[in-house]
DNA sequence: GCACTTTCTGCACACGTGTTCACATAAGCG
DNA sequence: CGCTTATGTGAACACGTGTGCAGAAAGTGC
């Protein structure tokens, strides 16, 4: 009566305890932790029971309660930005999977403006090994919390000089100097940019960055942009910057900010103006997701290295916590030239 | 000097306790609790020294600790799959920025074949409120272990017959019999099938559906496949099978499982064999992810309907919290026609 | 049988919290 | 002042685990 009292609410609500499995078994508590620790002494035949016990219960040690002691809580807080770009996206679902591989479990914190939200406030209550940004949900202040906390934080997409941080990001600038330039190697000479949205204080470092890129080869050749937009990183955006651009000036080079927008204006210009490209115009990217290399695309961009970054990331944060106290790092990694059929 | 002997390793690892507070600040550690606590006894005045030397010190209450007397952890764990598909990519991001804004916690477990990994092994550890899977990441001894660990499940994609697990899908058959019978319509004869991969035993049950249902609107009228080819739910998997199948048979209506083989299939039909679409030949997905509704692709589809899985997702999810015992529910939502420009 | 090593085991502690409980202080009221 | 009630407070417990420690049991060599 009293067993059944007892295991009621054990089976309604809680886990199953080490306790619970010591009982039944017939041993000590310690045994049964012993049974689940590697090279502890204790007697074979006594193990394999423990374990027969607790695979009947569905016993597994809680991590949480084991985490109290340990070093380590192989925890590790990524944030995401609103993932419209499939950059991002891409990225992100790499990273996951390599964290995942790498032994560490990924706690996700997803949405709009995560940064300033009630949501990040609740994650410093988390012993996490480190925390991972992804540039779009960056804020200042989450640098400083992670330093006060000893956070081990990496970013990317956005590079910061700071003590306790890394950071990973391409050379957003040579890119688009090296893109830019070949476009003019290709007699184009009447450039629009169609950038990203102003405001978001945290994707101003690299927005001004490719632009400035274009800007640079321009003035080398003794040119200026016909024409610019602020425009939202997305399809859509694209093709309504495109619009707005192509209605009002005569441009053969229409280079954008990233990918997503640069199909976006490849499809006003294809389909609803009727142009051909390149013959008539030039229509260029940056990041060349996966979408870019598709025949339908065929997308001259640039090559933002994804896995390269991810790469750095998995290094940092090895090195990292592997050494808490070593200087922040910035890495900046080549953005390659990648020429297709739009050029 | 013990001071500093004490303040050292503090600072290098662990995180800053309550004791250290309470210390501090010269009060008892139940003090400190009860600061970060709302509705505690607590003189105003005491509160607001102890939430300072807190802040000084970087402290936070530490969520294991505090949910090992909890009743729930607030976690939740999201096995995704590979994420081949655009639409699986959606719907998981479109999940984590409800969960997060729900204020649960996703800890997410991503890669390949992760059900048969050990890193689902190791999840069993974390004293998780729910498991979601999306169908790719699916294995039957998932729902088992589930059931036995008193786990509440929730699987999109597939459904499931179980006590203990709920799951959403849409009506797979339904949805490729109405966009058949479209076809038949505009007078299409000649059908062509680009289906999923075999052997992925998961994902089996919606492959079968959705070649069902138009099996079934050619019998009812009086046809059958001209041609039909596995692939594997990608645009480049698309494109090769639309050419496999063009190569030798006489097709006017290609219909593929899924939205990113039919954009390859789309550029390949329009690309390579300079056909029009529709006139020469009709072109379909299923899924309506956002890309299918680009102008570039316009395609005729079927809407998997993202959002209104993800609501339920979360639905079925408060509702389980809330009754542990309630038995398992199947939901199925509807797959309606969305005829757009490729049929 | 004795000394010694190896293998095994349970007790007790530590990890960092939230909360109960008993008690102390202050305030309100006659 | 005496009684009742409201408000603060620290000690102690519970949560579930890994492990150090001391001691027991078992094996080995003489």
């Amino acid at each position: 009566m009293s067993d059944e009292s007892e295991n009621n609410p054990a089976k309604s609500r809680r886990r199953v305890t080490a306790q619970a499995v010591a009982e039944r078994a017939g041993v000590s508590r310690s045994a049964v932790s012993r049974a689940f620790t590697q090279g502890a002494y204790l007697d074979q035949k006594k193990k394999a029971q423990i374990l027969q016990v607790a695979a009947e219960l569905g016993y597994r040690p809680n991590v949480f309660a084991a985490s109290l002691q340990a070093e380590s809580s192989n925890i590790v807080a990524v944030l995401t930005g609103n993932m419209k770009s499939h950059f991002d996206a891409e990225l992100v679902e790499e990273l996951l999977g390599r964290l995942t591989a790498a032994g560490k479990w990924p706690l996700v914190v997803s949405g709009e403006k995560v940064a300033n939200a009630p949501s990040i406030e609740g994650l410093w209550g988390f012993p996490v090994d480190a925390m991972i940004l992804r540039g779009g949900s960056m804020d200042k202040f989450v640098v400083e919390a992670c330093a006060k906390l000893h956070i081990p934080l990496i970013i990317s997409g956005v590079t910061v000089t700071s003590e306790t941080a890394d950071s990973v990001a391409c050379r957003n600038a040579d890119g688009t100097y090296a893109l830019t330039r070949l476009l003019l190697e290709r007699g184009r000479r009447r450039f629009a940019w169609i950038d990203g949205p102003t405001g978001v204080v945290t994707q101003e470092s690299y927005r001004r960055e490719r632009r400035k890129g274009v800007i640079r080869a321009l003035e080398q050749a003794g040119l200026k942009l016909v024409a610019s937009c602020d425009s939202d990183y997305t399809y859509e955006g694209g093709l309504a910057a495109a619009e707005t651009i192509l209605r009002d000036h005569d441009v053969d080079a229409l280079m954008c900010a990233n990918d997503a927008m640069a199909t976006g204006a490849l499809s006003f210009v294809r389909k609803t103006l009727q142009l051909r490209v390149p013959e008539d115009l030039s229509v260029t990217g940056f990041d060349d997701v996966s979408m870019a290399g598709w025949p339908c695309f065929d997308l001259t961009t640039v090559r933002n290295p994804r896995t390269e970054i991810v790469d750095h990331i998995m290094r940092l944060l090895h090195e990292r916590l592997a050494d808490p106290s070593k200087p922040g790092e910035v890495v900046l990694v080549s953005a390659d030239l990648v020429p297709r059929g739009t050029h």
